[in-house]
DNA sequence: TCAAAACCTTTCGTATACATAATATTATCG
DNA sequence: CGATAATATTATGTATACGAAAGGTTTTGA
């Protein structure tokens, strides 16, 4: 085994790029991308969340977030509004079309998930989630 | 525990996330990114590997790869040229630069993986590591 | 041998990802 | 009350990541 090849780095890189080709795959007739899939999540949770709050529950960066929001506004997932009582406030709105989505996006992601973890016992599976949790903190 | 937590492309992204960062700090003093080092990784195993068989071994696409090797030729990481009996490859080579850190950015690598997996116990880096590799085949 | 297929790399367009700076709004404190 | 600090978002620049198209080079096969 070469170097780079036990490097948790490289194998937690090539796993993620390996399920989130899966799930890009999956969405790509929907017209959505898997990040603008996690907002749809957060916002279905909790419309009228704001960007930054968004950010912090994903961990997605402010700068990265304000990108991914305005493309989907544009294809008309979301909408955003000020909020009146704290203008610094940008706050989610869902759209029809994205209310309508839901149990189709959550089947998808489910699948995703079922196919990428296929070939792992039910415990392997437990296990790896809470490595993977742990190695966050 | 909401929907997206127990998602394996979000704990996935967010590991990979926490793990890239801690090791791109650590080289952010060398002026090399993880990505650019794990090319180097490629290139002191096999000095002329060919473009598209770095791409291969790191399941890395020719078109990033493209654009990584430019800025690493720019930096005097590495230098590329074409192979005469076949004009169509492009080999790449280390600069002395890249041989002189090797074994600092080595030791690097090493210190951002154990602090990275620096909660867990030998039999579950073990068992990680080994799941991580699964679910990319 | 020469046109077509195969192969290698680069370019282009789009989408994250993040650091930093800039801008706008609100809260706070002397 | 007004300067400043705190907060929220956006803009800018750099770095992956990848699909698709484009441009060379080499091999193949009729």
């Amino acid at each position: 085994m070469t170097q780079y090849e036990d490097c948790i780095i490289f194998l937690l890189a090539k796993a993620y790029q390996k399920a989130h080709a899966n799930f890009k795959g999956r969405l790509l007739t929907h017209g959505l991308t898997p990040v603008q899939h996690l907002i749809l999540e957060a916002v279905w949770e909790d419309e009228g969340i704001s960007a930054g709050d968004i950010g912090k529950k994903l961990v997605l960066d402010n700068a990265t977030l304000s990108g991914v929001l305005d493309r989907m506004a544009e294809r008309g997932w979301i909408f955003k509004a000020t909020d009146e009582s704290d203008k610094r406030f940008i706050r989610i709105y869902l759209t029809d079309k994205a209310k309508e989505m839901k149990p189709l996006l959550i089947e998808e992601r489910k699948r995703a998930n079922e196919e990428i973890l296929g070939g792992l016992t039910l415990e392997e599976k437990v296990v790896l989630k809470r490595l993977l949790r742990d190695i966050q903190h």
